[in-house]
DNA sequence: CTTGGTGCAAATGATTTGCAAGCCT
DNA sequence: AGGCTTGCAAATCATTTGCACCAAG
């Protein structure tokens, strides 16, 4: 899942075809998102970030992943009561669900709830822009 | 829906009930809140409360609904963007739909969507302990 | 060039908290 | 009486923004 070149071309690429600039700090913190299998929050990809590339500041993460969403690159997980989490848009759809005893944020594969959510939705003459669940829940 | 009394005994009862000492403030806000067929940010419910009762302060409604959210007796809609609101906790589940354009909340009735969660989670070995849904969709 | 991006620090907005006084049980 | 609650104001936390400078196209 790691690339071997540091801010590879792919990288690069993907922003400008969204029609975003390419910039370094942009370069750089969607290399790490991309290389990351958790799902960092700002501070988690700030501090990442930055043993990439020391110049890139906070408030450009926060527009950066501002940006990439609307652009549909990355997805918000706006959570309870901590920070917002983020990660690159999943080409395999799927939900989260929150361990509460740890923390730990784990992926609910399969396309069954946001299919369902859809289709009630619909009913109500509504068409789904996003989805932001979160699913609070412990071990059995 | 409105009750006859204001600040009726039902609503000490309810706080009674659930173990919590009744305060003519706690009193006053789920009165406020029960009554309520929005869905009410702490601000909303501040407003409308000191209508009622001039001696509650912001911080109290937010200790209020703090309490009650642990209590299980009121639920708090996580929004992506906007202040929390809060609903009484329904006997009837549903979920919530956020009109991205006018930003109104739509219940969206029926439990279909939270069974499949349940039945979806359980298969991760986790049982839910809730789940703050809300979806963002456009008028068809 | 020209427009949009960036760092920094200050500003904002929502929610929380320390403290002294007051009320519920 | 004694501990939980409250109001007030100050504090915190996450996120946003104004501004002067810099860089991508």
């Amino acid at each position: 899942m790691v690339s071997a070149l540091k801010n590879g071309p792919d990288y690069r690429q993907m922003l400008r075809e969204a029609g975003l600039r390419v910039t370094p700090q942009r370069a750089s913190i969607v290399t790490i998102l991309s290389e990351t299998d958790d799902h960092p929050s700002v501070e988690d990809l700030y501090e990442k970030t930055r043993t990439l590339d020391d110049t890139v500041s906070v408030a450009t993460v926060y527009r950066t992943m501002s940006v990439l969403e609307n652009a549909g690159l990355v997805r918000k997980l706006v959570m309870d009561d901590a920070p917002a989490r983020y990660e690159m848009m999943p080409q395999t759809d799927h939900d989260h669900l929150v361990d509460v005893e740890s923390g730990d944020l784990v992926e609910i594969p399969g396309t069954e709830i946001s299919e369902l959510m859809g289709r009630v939705a619909s009913e109500l003459g509504y068409r789904i822009v996003s989805h932001h669940t979160v699913i609070r829940a412990r071990k059995v």
